[in-house]
DNA sequence: ATGGCCGGGAAGCCCGGA
């Protein structure tokens, strides 16, 4: 059977709620990977989902970062210790449904390249690769990796080389996970083109189609043998209220 | 190009986002 995952960094899972639901209903995907939910696990939107359908697994804390994946399916062995790196700010998730270990991140956003937070992220993507490669069997990174991968992931790549968020230091972590033999699943799919997942509330981004590509599926062989599909949905970004993100979704075909 | 927009929590602004 062919299952839909799909990742999304909603800005606000409280503030987003409506957009959520209308979405989940468009599409309905098997799970989600939620990032920024800005929210603590007891004030998580659980009942609404659960209406809906689904388990939600809720890595949150108050007011800034926070993690979910939300489910048909249960969910087995729920991680959300990244090997004790940054254990106060709630960035990952991971648990494993329909023989797939999902890993889904929100990466610090580093602030900018002279803020400590700019090591940070780069020593976050180090700690995430290994306990990547740690995961046995069919394994799918995904999230807000706060990172183009490359000139046709941005809208301007000769300006914002060396800026945050498309800096050579952070596109050389990217490139360290397909070392390692990780795939840029989207990029499978569309080796060219421009094509993103974010533009920014200001400035009118998303109408000028000024954007990047900050939110990445990555998987390893034995996940990307079995993905079918992959594409960047951009109609809930022109919703009303919407994320300034837009979701990424895949599809993948599992024996049950 | 700049930054213009958002969200949350504390407070009537500030921080963080990217």
């Amino acid at each position: 059977m062919k299952i839909k995952i799909a990742t999304w960094n909603v800005n606000s899972v409280r503030a987003r709620m409506t957009v959520i639901a209308s979405w989940i209903e468009k599409e309905k995907p098997d799970i989600l990977c939620l990032q920024e939910l800005k929210a603590t696990e007891e004030q998580f939107p659980r009942q609404e989902l659960c209406d809906l359908g689904y388990h939600s697994a809720v890595n949150g804390q108050v007011r800034w970062n926070g993690v979910a994946i939300v489910s048909l399916a249960p969910l087995a062995d729920v991680e959300t210790d990244l090997k004790g790196f940054l254990p106060e700010q709630k960035r990952m998730i991971s648990g494993s449904v329909h023989g797939i270990r999902l890993i889904n991140v929100y990466v610090p956003n580093g602030r900018d390249i002279d803020h400590p937070g700019f090591q940070e992220k780069l020593r976050y993507f180090e700690v995430l690769r290994e306990y990547a490669l740690a995961s046995p069997g069919p394994t799918v990174i995904l999230g807000d990796f706060n990172v183009a991968p490359g000139p046709v992931d941005t809208h301007s790549p000769e300006e914002q080389d060396g800026m945050i968020c498309y800096h050579p230091l952070e596109r050389e972590q990217i490139s360290q996970f397909f070392s390692a033999g990780f795939t840029d699943v989207f990029r499978r799919f569309y080796p060219e083109g421009k094509a993103y997942s974010w533009w920014d509330y200001r400035a009118g981004s998303f109408r000028r189609k000024r954007g990047m590509r900050l939110d990445l599926v990555l998987a390893n062989r034995e996940a990307d043998e079995i993905i079918t599909n992959c594409f960047i949905d951009m109609e809930p970004r022109g919703w009303e209220r919407p994320s300034d993100h837009t979701p990424v979704v895949f599809e993948m075909a599992v024996s049950e």
